[in-house]
DNA sequence: CGCACTTTTGACCAGGGTCAAGGCAGGTGG
DNA sequence: CCACCTGCCTTGACCCTGGTCAAAAGTGCG
């Protein structure tokens, strides 16, 4: 159940078996959060949440019509950790489809934080690299339509590979066109006609909440995607280092 | 001379004199780098640099030929953190003008976060200033140039307001229209049209290095900018609070 | 079977990029 | 003191990517 997630966080590279036995013990409560469904608004929360299975975003809504997504949420992501007073955020964050989560009490997690250096490292790994995400963002926000598209699905494909959650070069990706034009900052015609070029050009074709990466290779050329930035060492256990702060 | 720095601790809310004097102790070798010079080349480093004054940026080339920038670092600001290896990053970091830095060894740093608490909230607290800033920058991606512009001015006032470095709405921006131009996203070109707009309806004036805005209020309302991301509590001591992680 | 949502396509328009050529400094040397 | 040069700002003309409006074709569900 909690499968994606220790996944992950042995492809992050900072864990070693008995942290994530440790931090496995602690999460609690799975429940199924349906699609379209917004997890924000839910006031004195106590825990962050794993997603586990499922996508969801961090968004918010402009001029009252158009919707930002700032970031897709995958499986093993954590979210809502608690913030900094005053609150630093107005970020939504909502079910793009049907999701299963699991929650963390804060207590437990700061406590295992604080006796276990590698899971304090997990949390500032964690942190940067949703850090390093946003600045590729900004990046791809520049390139033109098909490259940032095929961006999008180079970085996906990476980081759902990191949950164990890629076939070769397919994904599951149980999204609307709609959400994925928001995410890429394209309108939703105009993203269809960019997926049309992808298709057409044999590098990706999204059908029925699946995508198909025929050359990986080939894609992330055409995207110039380099996966460095996301931090992802393969499952290869690694300890050791400082404070492990970036930027 | 490490007036910004701690000016901006103190607008942070999370530190209190004591904190502010340890940190400043172990600020060492002030120097100079030139404008346009860059920094990240460097190898082997092992300080943290605080910016005292100018302005850097953190950037990177794309095609070979344009460069984006991803991020300011203003007065007060810390980069050159430790990275988490391998490294996760690929940005460099560059003078936008004539700087002066103060480098700190990172063994203290560390040892300083892991004996003061107050310490290691403030490295939480800069690194989510970073994302939430990268974020803000990913949703003003998507408004017209004027906006985007004038949001970015808004940000910049705000931010060199906490570091004690504007002089009411005006503040020194000693930096070219090219480099505005990376920043937000635009052709120079474009940038300078967008900046006559500007000018002429009364928002904002970029002339000769100075920035200045006659009615903040109202370039404010016209950008839908709200500072509250950048989590500036003004100079209010203020403690307590746990893990401060967050998103 | 009908309803509602999503995907697809067409036609038209505009914000902003690109190319290219002037202004307008400040710095250097005669 | 002036000519010159280099770099930056400014403006013009033209084009193209991508937005908007609108309608048709799937697709899933009660």
């Amino acid at each position: 159940m909690n499968g994606p997630f220790l996944t992950k966080l042995e492809y992050s590279g900072h864990t070693d078996a008995a942290d994530r036995a440790a931090i496995a013990s602690i999460v609690a409560h799975h429940r199924v959060v349906a699609a379209r469904q917004d997890l924000s608004a839910e006031p004195g929360r106590s825990t962050v949440l794993v997603l586990l299975q499922g996508v969801m975003c961090r968004y918010r809504v402009m001029d009252g019509r158009s919707r930002r997504i700032a970031s897709f949420v995958l499986p093993g992501d954590l979210c809502r950790l608690p913030e900094a007073p005053p609150k630093t955020s107005d970020w939504n964050i909502g079910a793009l489809s049907r999701c299963a989560v699991g929650e963390i009490p804060i207590e437990a997690l700061t406590a295992l934080a604080r006796e276990r250096p590698n899971i304090n490292r997990i949390l500032w790994w964690m942190t940067l690299n949703e850090l390093a995400r946003a600045r590729e963002w900004l990046v791809t926000g520049t390139m033109p339509a098909p490259q940032r598209t095929a961006h999008l699905f180079c970085e996906l494909h990476a980081c759902l590979q990191a949950a164990g959650l890629a076939e070769g070069g397919a994904f599951r990706l149980e999204i609307g066109q709609a959400a994925l034009a928001d995410a890429v900052g394209l309108s939703t015609v105009h993203l269809n006609r960019t997926l049309r070029i992808l298709r057409e050009a044999g590098l990706a074709c999204l059908s029925r909440g699946r995508v198909e990466i025929p050359d990986l290779a080939q894609l992330r050329a055409f995207a110039t995607f380099d996966g460095a930035y996301l931090g992802l060492n393969g499952p290869v256990a690694r300890t050791g280092g400082a404070l492990h702060l970036g930027t």
